[in-house]
DNA sequence: TCTTACATTTACGTAAACGTAAACTTATAT
DNA sequence: ATATAAGTTTACGTTTACGTAAATGTAAGA
C-alpha cells in the first residue's frame, strides 16, 4: 500500500530526539551501525513504532554496558525469523554467552550494592556521631 | 646481600598483570588518573595488599559500566575516614547517586535477561519443531 | 663484565561513540 | 517569492581508555 493522505505520518528524528533525549546524530550514527532502519519520505527520515521498540531496546543495551556491535548482534538474534535461522545452535549459543554476561553483571550489582550499603551506614554512623 | 625467597614484601607489576589478567600499560594508567599509589623501590612499582584489593573494586567499577573518574570517586568515598569528611550530607548524597545508578541497572538486567528467557524459547521451540 | 629480562618514562597511535561545523536541500509560513 | 526552520550529507574533531613503540634504566645470573 502506497501512502496517501490519510496515513499515519511516523515520527520525524526530532520526535525521536525529543521523545529518547538523544541528538540528532546519535540516532543517525545508530542507523549508519545498522541498528535502526527507517523509511524514507523523500530524503527525510521516517520512523515508526518498530523503530522506537528497537531504540528502547539500543538505549538499555547501552545502559548495560554492549558495544554498539554486540546490541546490533542481539537485535539481530531478536529479530531473526525462526524459520530462517541458519545455525541454530550456535544461535542458542550467542544467547546463551548474553546470559552468562547478564549473570555475572548482576552478581557485580549486587555486590556493588551491598558495598554501598556498608559504605553508606560507616558514614552515617560516624556523622551522628559527630553531629 | 643475599635475596631469599620470602623477602620480597611486595607485588611487582608483573605479578598484578598475571593475577588479574591486565597489561601493564593498563595498571600504570590507573595509577596515573589516581586510581593507585604503588609505593617505589628505588624507581620500580611495588604493589601492597591494598593495591589488589583496590584493583579488585577497579575492575568490578568497570564491568558495572563506571568510567575510571567515577571509580576514582567511590575509591574516594571508600577510604575517606570518616572523621575527616568534610561535607557528609553530600558525601552521603553522592553515594545515593551510585546506589541509584545501580539500583535502575538491576532492573534493566532483569529485563534484559527476561528478554533473553523470551529469544531463546522462541527459538528452541521453532528449532525442535524443524528438526 | 656482559647479557638477559623486566622495569620506567615519554609520546604518538587507535577504536568506539559520538560532537560539531560546513554546505545544501526541502518544507512550511508569511 | 522569500525567509525561516528542520532535515541531509560529508568530514574532521573530541573524549575515554588504553595500545604500542622507542629510548633508557637496573638488578641478577653466566
Amino acid at each position: 500500500m502506497g501512502k496517501t493522505r490519510n496515513m499515519s505520518p511516523g515520527f520525524t528524528i526530532r520526535d525521536l530526539r525529543r521523545e529518547f533525549g538523544l541528538t540528532a546524530r546519535t540516532i543517525r550514527h545508530y542507523e549508519d551501525c545498522g541498528l535502526l532502519r527507517p523509511e524514507r519520505r523523500g530524503t527525510a527520515r521516517i520512523y515508526g513504532e518498530s523503530d522506537r521498540k528497537r531504540l528502547r531496546l539500543i538505549m538499555r543495551g547501552k545502559r548495560l554496558g554492549f558495544s554498539l556491535d554486540e546490541i546490533r548482534e542481539t537485535l539481530e538474534l531478536y529479530y531473526a525469523r525462526p524459520g530462517e535461522i541458519a545455525d541454530p545452535r550456535h544461535h542458542l549459543g550467542r544467547i546463551g554467552d548474553y546470559r552468562a554476561k547478564l549473570t555475572a553483571l548482576r552478581d557485580d550489582v549486587r555486590i556493588a550494592l551491598d558495598w554501598l550499603d556498608t559504605l553508606e551506614a560507616r558514614c552515617a554512623a560516624h556523622w551522628r556521631k559527630g553531629a
